[in-house]
DNA sequence: TATGAATGAGCCTTCATTCAT
DNA sequence: CATGAATGAAGGCTCATTCAT
């Protein structure tokens, strides 16, 4: 992958996500991402060694610069509030691009995904893990195993950006609080 | 005259789920099941229209034979007693047959799927409403839109399924209990 | 090919014609002919060897009871009036049978015709021949080769078989007397 | 860049002609057509959208350039003339391009064909129609309907085409002369 | 004899990747 | 670097034929 980005590659990867957040990770061809990015499509053989790594890339692209970017919050803020601006960021970022939700979602779960990217998974939830046993020590998370309490956070964000985005429910503040009340309730000790 | 021979629909399923759980709805051919399923080929399409009706018939299959089975529950018990059995139904299933669940997620976000096969989840849903809303009037459900409160549960069956089956823990009644508190907690008035 | 016959073959013929007059020579299956037939397709291969038999049989079939039986005409009548004869017998029948012209027209120049059904053609060519040799002694016909004047005939009748039936326009009798003299003009002395 | 190879097309016409003409329309295979034509399989769908398409550009390409080019005749001469000249030139091309001749026998029978190539025909025939009608008033040409007297040239010509093509027969000036004599005396008035 | 489920070779077509320009 | 024509392996599906019942 060159460096010196021209754009082509923001152009590659707008155009993956839309195809395939449209027409599904089937059906998805590299020369319809090469029309969409209006380029040719033995340029994306210069971008990228071929479709597993240009769909990997973009996979730790997003996951990075859209999902772990909304992490590193305001340390001083008390434990509960981080949680907030955390799931509200999170829930905000992912129905307002539920394109790119989309494409993560099927990638996932597709065979291309690499082991590295798996791990970029394994970031995000490491951060969420720090928070709760930080939680636990001051006694106001549950005190559970991690592999209890995690899956209800990744998996309500997850399932609620997919609901409102399939009904077309528009997130108000109002609705970001009531999850996370939810979501607080389910984990608070 | 041979009999069509509802075994052979059977083992088309079992390969269908084995090959797709181990390498992705990507890369799932019909000579490959034919092959799984011990039949010639061109047997499959004598039981499927193609290779979409074959999944979508097999996603059906397994939502009504495996999860919307586990629904009609105990009606005499108190509610949150009946949504214990169910969720310890859900999950005990989920988990033990993680590559049915492997499947259902690599399809649902397929573009194989079709209208119809999107309803039956919309059938599922339609029970934990009806539960969420007796709930809510016996004031011991929060009385919150169902539009929060089902991806809290639907969200973290699936995620916790996933987990579960990725790390390779194994369900103990012990954690049975504690997901269900954290989500009934989650969802409780 | 049996020779007891329950009238499936005859079942079998009609079917085949009527569904190459309909779609084609190509896009004939033997399922289709059986299901047309009313019978299952493994009885299709009691009566025939095979696709390619069934329709060489057919095709000798409608050759000999349907354009062959048309020529012993009535021996003592002028020549004249004896080709007459046979041209309307012929384009009669060629025209109320347009389905079965239909068929011999693209069984003919398809790969799956045999040699032997070849010879048929050449039957009825070799009684045009007599006529015309006949015709020469009497000097009322051209004194030409044969492959000339045959194909006047033969091209004849088949093109305004086929035209007619296109057109869809109605056989009369004095549509039949024109042509008549269109053909005997080209060939008499 | 490579650019489109115009002598590709070519290449994939004649090995089209060549194979039907040998093998008939059947038994056509797009794989055949591309190893004759020796490129890839995959090439054959650059050029052609697919095998329809490519049967449909092939017979309209043979009976622009091939039959209806012989039309555009010495508009001075008299009508007999510039008949007997078309005949010659449509008579001789047949004959010494049989396999070509074979190919349009056996498509224009066939379901491959479409109703836009269905047109060409009548293309051809419209011109006949003039001369018979500029024949009529000059009173040199029988005063029949065309439906009457087209299917007779058309159906000369082809049928004569391919009697001497199976026959192996080869055409000489006199035949020429001879065949048209026929003709003419056929329409004459 | 009759049935129609089962077979599997082979077809058309797609598409990731390469390569001549 | 960029292009898009060329490649060819592989996929979904059809259908003549067979065979168990």
């Amino acid at each position: 992958m060159r460096l010196k980005d021209d754009g082509k590659i923001e152009a590659i990867f707008e155009a993956t996500i839309a195809l395939t957040s449209a027409d599904g990770l089937d059906g998805l061809t590299m020369s319809a991402i090469a029309k969409k990015a209006k380029i040719a499509s033995g340029t994306l053989y210069i971008y990228f060694e071929g479709k597993e790594q240009l769909l990997n890339e973009l996979y730790r692209y997003l996951m990075l610069k859209g999902t772990l970017s909304l992490l590193p919050s305001i340390a001083h803020l008390p434990l509960k509030q981080q949680l907030f601006a955390i799931w509200s960021n999170v829930l905000k970022f992912r129905i307002s691009n539920s394109s790119q939700v989309a494409f993560l979602h099927q990638f996932r779960y597709s065979s291309f995904i690499s082991e590295e990217s798996r791990k970029v998974d394994e970031q995000f939830v490491g951060h969420l893990a720090a928070f709760l046993n930080a939680g636990k020590k001051e006694f106001i998370v549950k005190d559970m195993d991690n592999n209890i309490l995690i899956p209800l956070m990744y998996g309500y964000v997850n399932n609620l950006a997919r609901h409102f985005t399939l009904k077309k429910i528009s997130l108000t503040e109002k609705i970001i609080e009531q999850t996370f009340v939810v979501c607080w309730d389910a984990i608070k000790a």
